[in-house]
DNA sequence: AAAAATAGGTATTCAACATAATCATTATGT
DNA sequence: ACATAATGATTATGTTGAATACCTATTTTT
C-alpha cells in the first residue's frame, strides 16, 4: 500500500502535527482517571516546581491568555489541588501553589504519565530521545527568533 | 534565567506540543498569501498526488472528520482550487482533483512552504532531520498500535 | 493626589472539531 | 424484483480552545 501523503511526509510540520495528534489522545486518556487533562496538568508541574508563582508568570510560561489561565484554576482550585494565597506585599496577586492533596495526585499522576511516555517512545533509545528533545526545542527556538540564525551550528555536535 | 518548567521538558509531549504552536503559527503566516492554511494546503497536496480521490478518502487520510471536510472542500472550490467531478461509475461520490489554478497556486506555496521548512529547521542536518522525522512517525505508530510492541527495535540502526 | 501600569477577572467572540441525523445512491439477500 | 442494509456526501447542531476587549482593585510613578 504506497502512502498517499509522501508530499507531505517530507516536512517536519506535517509529522509533528501527526504524532502530537497521537500523544495527546494518549496523554489525556492517561490523565481522565486524575481529573486531569494536559494542560492542567501541566499547570500543577509548574507550580509544584515554582511555588508562590504568580498567574501572569505561569500564563506566560505555559503561552496560555491570561483569562483563559483563571478558569484552569478556578478548575484545580475547586478540585483543591492549588492554593490561591493573596500576595501579603501584592495584594492584587496570588501565589499559586499546590495543596496537600494536589501534592498527593501530581506524584500519582506523573507516574501515570512517565509511562505514558515510555510507551509513546517505545523504539527510542534514551539516546535518541534526548536528541528529539533537542531538536524539538531548536525548532521552538528557531520560530521564536523569527528565524534569524544564532550560529551555534548543528545539534549533532553535542 | 533557569528554566520554570524543567519537569515537562523531560516529555517528548510537551516539546513536541511547543514546537507545533511555534511551526503551525509560521506555516500559517506563511500561506496566508495565498489564502491558505495548513489544513488546506495539506489538502491540495494530497488531491494532487491522488487524482480521482474521493472526499472520504481524503478525510481518513488527512485524519478529518467528514462533515468538517465537506466545508474545506467548499472553501477549495469556491477559490477555483479543487474540482469536485461526479463519478461516472458511483453517483454518489465526487473524483477530486486540482484545477489548473489550484496546480499553479499548489507550485508557488510549496516553495514557500519549503523554505518555512528550512527556516524552522535551521541548525538541523540532513540527516538529522531524516532521523527527527522517523522518531516522529515512531511516536505516532506508537500511539495507533495502542502501544504493543512490534520488535522492530530501535530507529538508529538504520 | 493624579496618572499610568499591573494583577487578576468577566464577558464575548471566533474557529476548530466532533456528533447525530438526512438524502441519494449502490450493494446485498432472499 | 424488491426490501434491507450500507455507503458517500451533506446539513444541522453542539462542544471546546483560544483570542479579544473591557473592567476592578491595587500599586507605582510623578
Amino acid at each position: 500500500m504506497t502512502e498517499q501523503d509522501q508530499g507531505l511526509r517530507k516536512f517536519c510540520g506535517y509529522n509533528i502535527k501527526r504524532a502530537f495528534n497521537v500523544i495527546q489522545a494518549d496523554v489525556n486518556q492517561t490523565l481522565v482517571r486524575f481529573g486531569l487533562r494536559l494542560v492542567t496538568w501541566s499547570a500543577l508541574s509548574v507550580i509544584k516546581e515554582n511555588p508562590g508563582l504568580r498567574q501572569s508568570q505561569l500564563a506566560d510560561i505555559l503561552s496560555i491568555e491570561r483569562p483563559n489561565l483563571v478558569l484552569l484554576l478556578d478548575e484545580l482550585e475547586r478540585a483543591d489541588l492549588i492554593n490561591r494565597d493573596r500576595d501579603s506585599a501584592d495584594r492584587r496577586a496570588y501565589c499559586l501553589s499546590l495543596t496537600d492533596t494536589g501534592e498527593a495526585l501530581y506524584a500519582e499522576a506523573l507516574l501515570a504519565v512517565e509511562a505514558h511516555e515510555d510507551r509513546m517512545t517505545e523504539g527510542l533509545t534514551a539516546e535518541e530521545r534526548v536528541a528529539l528533545i533537542a531538536m524539538l526545542r531548536r525548532i521552538e527556538a528557531n520560530g521564536k527568533t523569527g528565524g534569524e540564525t544564532d550560529g551555534t551550528g548543528s545539534l549533532s555536535e553535542a
